[in-house]
RNA sequence: UGGGGCGUCGUCAAGCGGUAAGACACGGGCCUUUGGAGCCUGUAUCCCAGGUUCGAAUCCUGGCGCCCCAGCCA
């Protein structure tokens, strides 16, 4: 809440917000609901929604419902329902006693249909799906009205009972608002309100055979509830004239639909349809795949909740579609990283370099200080030694311009350690380099050289004697293009470059007890997370997100 | 050609009649025991055309462009 106070404006939700609390509206209540299905596990288009829903009523003093839209049983699962509340957990919001589902209203939900019935406004209607398709008419050209549609109420009541008692097959009848077959707004033709689905439900077993669709459902979830302003993406804009209709008729409580713009991230799918065959082809681990866009993949990656929220807060909330750059999620991640995450060492393509002046069998522990943003972070000691580790592309036999790291004849310094200079080159029978001759200057302790000479790099070692085995998973995004699916399949713009798993990774002693989903800086590399596959005998690091890295930009402009 | 929305920097996004915030990205520079971080710095006349006004991104008119809707999905 404080995070809004200190804003300068507020998004149009939020004024309509305001100006309803002005004129006393709802008795000056604010109650959100976050209302998702449970049919797949919850992306970061979510958190924006979730964000929004708990955040607006955190602001205001009021309440965020979680409320599950659960009315098609063939698509929904248990699975989906525990991800979804394990995922707005872990995003740092909670609703109380306050979980619902939809599916806890049907009783009400057939009364108000029952009353619909009743008077006059809808009817069953005994067409098949596919005429019912004919009748709605075109974009252009208005529809025409059911044969079925002028039956009485006694035989609305009866059959709609009958479709209840299970006497029909699915799909043999239809219960239909009747509104306007000639509206423009082709939502408002006769829309469906309860169909057959001879299924069991995951809440509700087999009590029904009829359930009731979204529009008839959503609205008046939302009015059972109290909801008082409900906030929904702009592809339900077509429908509030539907919302407004169910409540007007049925004379209920009515809360107000108002409608953002849905998030979309460059190099990034955010349909659940196209995240679930992800999964299902094998494309990607599963649902919590850390190249996945999701609450869990996310979280498995390294993301932090305080990011997210961050990020949605910088995205804002409007009307107009648009796309935003995943450069800014990334930088807020980095942001926020960089001054939680202790700093270490850790060598992911080690060359071996052998300090030829440095007494043999000797080991000092050097103080290193954990995290220059944040003194309270401490310091550790860690252990050097005359053979260490350094990374293979610190090295330049023949240095480019602006290479300031190591090469035959440079010096350079050892983060928290000493100058070391390079005498020697050595190479197997292929030329490939297997080993590095150098020799320290014992004046330059913990990096500072004490004749005031300078050097310009600083290269990030682990001495071989001491290091860890690690695995290290780098990650590249998932599609190579910004929009994925422009241009056809969005199958074909997967990147198959997006996963890259390094074994053999040397990293510092202290990692040995880091626990899955600690966060890391590895110096001069990136963030980095303890993954859920790893143990003691195995660490296993996932990329959160790389440094930003001036170096390859300078180098990747030459070419 | 029906209905509903939307059009401000490369990308998000403020502005609500008084003379274009901020962020990311990008470029330049400083600093640096992470080529990280930090610091300084550069970059839009508001889809177009008319009109109203002393004055318009903001109001009016007319165009143009983009998105959504023809599930017994949500």
């Amino acid at each position: 809440m404080a995070e809004n106070e200190n804003k300068a404006y507020k998004d149009f939700i939020r004024t309509i917000i305001d100006e309803d609390l002005k004129i006393g509206k709802n008795d000056g209540r604010v109650h959100t609901r976050f209302p998702p299905e449970p049919n797949g596990y919850l992306h970061i288009g979510h958190a924006k929604s979730i964000c929004l829903n708990f955040g607006i009523a955190e602001e205001y003093g009021g309440l965020c419902n979680l409320r599950y839209d659960d009315t098609n049983p063939v698509k929904e699962d248990v699975e989906y329902v525990d991800s979804i509340k394990e995922d707005v957990r872990w995003l740092g919001f909670d609703w109380d006693d306050r979980e619902f589902y939809a599916s806890d209203y049907f009783d009400k939900l057939y009364d108000y249909a029952v009353q619909l019935i009743k008077d006059g406004k809808a009817y069953v209607d005994d067409l098949s799906q596919e005429e019912i398709r004919e009748y709605r008419g075109t974009l252009t050209e208005p529809g025409k009205e059911s044969p079925y549609r002028n039956r009485t109420v006694e035989e609305n009541l009866d059959l709609f009972t009958r479709m209840r008692d299970g006497e029909f097959k699915d799909g043999e009848k239809v219960l239909r608002a009747k509104i306007d077959m000639t509206s423009g707004n082709i939502n408002m033709r006769d829309p469906a309100v309860y169909r057959i689905k001879h299924a069991s439900h995951h809440r509700t077993g087999d009590k029904w055979c009829i359930y009731p669709m979204y529009d008839f459902t959503h609205c008046l979830s939302d009015s059972i509830e109290g909801i008082t302003h409900s906030i929904c993406t702009l592809e339900f804009e077509d429908h509030r004239p539907l919302y407004d209709w169910f409540l007007e008729q049925l004379r209920v409580h009515h809360p107000q639909q108002i409608e953002f713009a849905r998030l979309n991230l460059s190099y990034t799918i955010m349909s659940k349809r196209k995240l679930l065959s992800l999964v299902k082809e094998g494309k990607v681990s599963g649902w919590d795949d850390p190249r996945m866009p999701t609450i869990c993949g996310l979280r498995r990656r390294g993301y932090t909740p305080e990011s997210i929220r961050g990020f949605a807060e910088r995205i804002g909330v409007a009307k107009r579609d648009s796309v935003v750059d995943i450069a800014l999620l990334e930088h807020i991640l980095r942001d926020d990283l960089n001054k939680r995450a202790d700093r270490v060492m850790a060598v992911l393509n080690p060359l071996k370099v052998v300090i030829e002046n440095y007494p043999e069998g000797e080991v000092e522990e050097l103080n290193a200080i954990n995290n220059p943003e944040d003194e309270s972070a401490g310091m550790r000691k860690i252990p050097f030694s005359r053979e260490i580790f350094i990374e293979r592309d610190d090295f330049r036999e023949d240095p480019p311009k602006k290479f300031f790291r190591l090469a035959p004849g440079r010096e350079v310094r050892l983060k928290h350690a000493y100058f070391i200079k390079c005498e020697d080159v050595i190479k197997d029978d292929n030329g490939e380099i297997v080993e590095l001759r150098c020799t320290y200057d014992p004046a330059t302790k913990s990096g500072e050289a004490s004749d005031g000479r300078k050097v310009k790099g600083t290269l990030h070692w682990v001495s071989t004697a001491h290091a860890i085995d690690a695995e290290v998973r780098m990650y590249d995004r998932l599609f190579k293009t910004e929009n994925p699916g422009a241009n056809g399949d969005f199958m074909d713009d997967l990147n198959p470059d997006s996963l890259d798993v390094l074994a053999g990774c040397k990293v510092e002693p202290k990692l040995t007890h880091a626990n899955p989903g600690e966060s890391f800086q590895f110096l001069r590399k990136g963030y980095f997370c303890v993954d859920t596959d790893s143990t003691p005998e195995k660490l296993v690091f996932n990329q959160t997100v790389g440094l930003r890295d001036s170096w390859a930009k300078i180098e990747g402009k030459k070419k």
